[in-house]
DNA sequence: CTTGACTCTCCAGTTACTGGAGACTTTAAC
DNA sequence: GTTAAAGTCTCCAGTAACTGGAGAGTCAAG
């Protein structure tokens, strides 16, 4: 299989598939014409890898999360372990990004939004320090 | 006041401040030692530039809202304006990452997490295309 | 035989910085 | 007066995870 149908089979664009090829994440064998040349096997792992990165793991998780799956003296509560310590940074990004929303909306809408250059944002994002922390 | 004050009073490192400098967000006068030196007026500034950026807000963003700041012809439905766009794009951010935290957290949730190799999670995410799009 | 589609490598750019090297200046202590 | 520490300067490289483009080779169809 070649890279331009393992990208149209998995949704990878092929320039994402070459930098994992390089990074050493799914690497493929190469063909006499030194074209990339991948298998089942490798096929799959780039599907895996990619609902990997769907769901937010970065390369390096990628890469572990690679090797589990591969493994198979693994545990699951090795999974569920690096699982849960992503949920862990997904709430915490979801917390903080709260946060932004809850303080920009307050001052969005305290403006009235007219012709006048009287802002409440502008006074706000001037302001010598934030209260919220 | 030297850069190292500057850092101090707002916050902001030494690296971000020379940044800024570099990209001609706030830029500084030079003393005769060719150090940095900085004003009430660009301190301000770079304390308004500091608010934005823990809002969230990206470089050109800030920018723009500088700009706004200083323009004393502003209208406060432009800042509104800005400021509302931004807070969609939290708003966006915010229910992706919503999305994937539910996906994960059920299969998480699907987990028993023993010693056993048998792990819904690397199923999950293996499966051929996912379900929820 | 040529055209078009596909693949290859290599380089640069993206965002918003951070870290470090090597050199200079200023400040404080002795 | 000297010296050591702290502060500042510029420049280069690296980060994450790719994307875009140049220039060249390869393959299949008409």
């Amino acid at each position: 299989m070649k890279i331009g149908d393992v990208a149209k089979a998995t949704g990878l664009s092929i320039k994402s598939i070459r930098y994992y090829h390089d990074i050493g994440l799914v690497q493929a064998e190469r063909g006499d014409n030194g074209y990339r040349e991948y298998n089942s096997s490798q096929l799959e792992a780039l599907q895996f890898v990619q609902h990997c990165r769907e769901l937010g793991f970065s390369i390096e998780e990628c890469k572990d999360l690679l090797q589990l799956k591969h493994d198979p003296q693994r545990c699951a509560s090795d999974v569920k372990r690096l699982a849960s310590e992503h949920l862990k940074v997904l709430e915490q990004r979801m917390a903080s990004l709260a946060d932004l929303h809850a303080e920009l909306s307050e001052l969005v809408n305290q403006c009235h939004g007219g012709d006048s250059p009287d802002c409440p944002i502008i006074e706000g994002l001037s302001g010598k320090s934030c209260c919220h922390h």
